[in-house]
DNA sequence: GCCGTTTTCGGCCCGACTGTTTTCAGTCG
């Protein structure tokens, strides 16, 4: 069992744990808990079956904890989970994500209703029984509804990174079966889109029908859909992923690569283009129409040279202008994870992270970094333990020491500095000018309206100390929608006064978006790719921001932490 | 439930907002 996996079931328990009314801190421990197992770089499983190791040398597990994790690994629950499941309804953990209920809310709705279902909180809502509950009224009525909508729209949806952690098992799964030559992953996973609905999962070679078997086969597949001769759908995992397996002959591999990649547009236009030229493409291959010869089909790149044009990149096919620019042979050169030699935005045990400075800089100095900056939140955010001023200045202090010292990488001192509701950063002018480098982040009062949040942010600009705009939309995937504010004019304005734009590369965020990395670049803004870690494992991450940037469109030299560490440094020094 | 010790019990994060109230609980970040 994955330890993504246990954390999934102790969150879940937290959360019915809270819907039960129980201690609070409790409660936290298990959150904790889950955080812990979550992030820790070896799998718990290993470690329960060693005898001669412990569980509970894991900061945040103890003795309870740990009978718990057993309890987990034995069953995929535990007693408590089980008993609270029998008390409320599977639904109970859905509601959660309504937003505006929060535990008291469900509860005291059980208390008053049997519901098994959203469609059930729905038809409350709309019968008006919920404003006759305390401390309910027709305004939380009108909220959830429209919760419900937006949770509708987005449950059918996955993050790019859990799709991608599922297809990376089933494709080693694949590659262990004799006769299978390629899996690919196609669809909206290979164009590398931050939310993927289902997913491709493309085999060839001499037994690619013996990938079906082993996937029908395959522990963690639920419910299977639907199999033939050439293709098997089925659903994985607890989340319910529809996957599609296709086993393909070799000759129409390219062919079916291409067409099952999409985009739908791209595939229209570029279909499009073969009629045009006598051509026919289907995803068995590109054929001539007047004699019905095929030219291509074994590779992509035979298809798109056959239709006189360059092979595209997965990331660009939407259709928003590659096909032109492959014709005329203007793509551009996009940026790669090896370009990227630091990462300018994560935390430490200072505030939220939950690994020391030098920890960091360790996982940093073995992704291969050159540099990265320490940016650890300011007070505003009391919960998270926030720099003040005296601790920025001190902080910036010891990171001129300890690059004095040397520690294989070099060190910038950084804050992610809260932007008020007014847009004054938190911490005062001075204290910030001590830093190497400064991100603005919006983390409270997101829902301002977008003239005033236009405001917030072009006043936030004006800080001379300010570097990069961090998570500039503050979306979170699948959870909540970007701040609306005039992109455009905030744009011009972090331009005019040489601020970076932040692409934050976590699989939850990944902000901006492509689309807005495209319409910045076009108006002349600079950019870098953060992964705003709270642990060494998530400088992993970076790669998720490297290809919502490819989808942007971005070369190397649009993104700062591409350059060399001394470049860096300077380019930090100037302001323009 | 964890942690750390002042070693077996007490502390553990908190402010703002919202909608419901008539002085505040629940939710969110």
């Amino acid at each position: 069992m994955e330890n993504r996996e246990i954390a999934r079931v102790l969150w879940e328990t937290a959360d019915l744990m809270e819907i039960a009314g129980e201690d609070s801190f409790r409660i936290r421990s298990y959150r904790n808990g889950a955080t812990a197992v979550e992030g820790h770089p070896e799998r718990i499983e290993d470690i329960l079956r060693d005898l001669n190791r412990k569980v509970t040398d894991i900061p945040g597990i103890g003795k309870g904890l740990a009978t718990v994790l057993g309890e987990i690994i034995a069953s995929g629950s535990c007693e408590r989970r089980d008993l609270l499941l029998q008390k409320f309804p599977p639904a109970a953990l859905e509601f959660l994500k309504i937003q505006g209920l929060g535990p008291k809310g469900i509860a005291l709705i059980f208390e008053h209703y049997r519901i098994n279902t959203i469609d059930e909180l729905e038809r409350l809502c709309l019968e008006e029984k919920l404003r006759v509950l305390p401390r309910m009224g027709a305004k939380l009525e009108e909220k959830v509804l429209r919760s419900i909508a937006q949770y509708r729209q987005r449950t059918s949806r996955y993050l790019l990174s859990y799709a991608e952690g599922i297809a990376g098992e089933l494709t080693s799964l694949f590659r262990e079966v004799p006769g299978v030559e390629a899996v690919t992953p196609a669809g909206s996973l290979r164009r590398g889109r931050e939310t993927v609905g289902d997913l491709d999962l493309l085999v060839t070679g001499p037994n690619a029908m013996g990938a079906l078997e082993r996937f029908i086969a395959y522990p963690r597949v639920d419910e299977i859909l639907g199999r033939g001769e050439n293709k098997a759908s089925a659903r994985v995992g607890h989340e319910g992923l529809q996957v599609d397996v296709r086993a393909l002959p070799r000759e129409s591999f390219g062919a079916a690569m291409q067409y099952f990649t999409g985009s739908k547009d791209h595939n229209v236009a570029v279909r499009t283009r073969a009629v045009r030229m006598g051509l026919k493409l289907s995803e068995y291959g590109l054929y001539r129409v007047e004699d019905d010869t095929k030219v291509a089909g074994e590779t992509e790149s035979g298809i798109y040279e056959a239709l006189g044009l360059r092979w595209i990149p997965p990331e660009l096919r939407e259709n928003c202008g590659e096909i032109e620019a492959a014709e005329q042979d203007r793509l551009p050169e996009l940026v790669e994870l090896k370009h990227i030699r630091g990462d300018l935005h994560m935390h430490t045990t200072e505030t939220d992270g939950r690994a020391s400075l030098e920890e960091m800089a360790e996982a940093a100095r073995e992704q291969g970094y050159e540099y990265i900056a320490i940016t650890d939140h300011s007070k505003a955010l009391a919960m998270a333990n926030g720099l003040d001023e005296t601790r920025a200045v001190a902080f910036a202090k010891q990171v001129r020491e300890i690059n004095r010292r040397g520690l294989g990488i070099r060190i910038f001192s950084g804050l992610e500095c809260d932007i008020l509701r007014d847009g004054a950063l938190d911490l005062a002018n001075d204290a910030l000018a001590e830093l190497d480098l400064v991100i603005g982040s919006v983390h409270s009062h997101m829902n301002l309206e977008p003239g005033e949040m236009t405001d917030r942010l072009l006043r936030a600009l004006e800080c001379p100390s300010l570097r990069i705009l961090g998570h500039p939309t503050g979306r979170m995937l699948l959870h909540r929608d970007p701040y609306p504010f005039d992109f455009e004019r905030v744009v011009d304005e972090a331009v005019r006064r040489g601020v970076w734009l932040e692409i934050n590369a976590s699989p939850e965020r990944l902000d901006l978006s492509w689309a807005m990395i495209r319409t910045a670049k076009s108006r002349g803004a600079r950019f870098t790719i953060s992964t705003d870690a709270h642990q060494p494992k998530h400088l992993a991450n970076m790669r998720y921001g490297v290809i919502t940037a490819r989808r942007g469109w971005l070369a190397p030299a649009d993104i700062m932490n591409t350059l060399p560490v001394r470049t860096f440094a300077a380019a930090l020094q100037k302001k323009s």
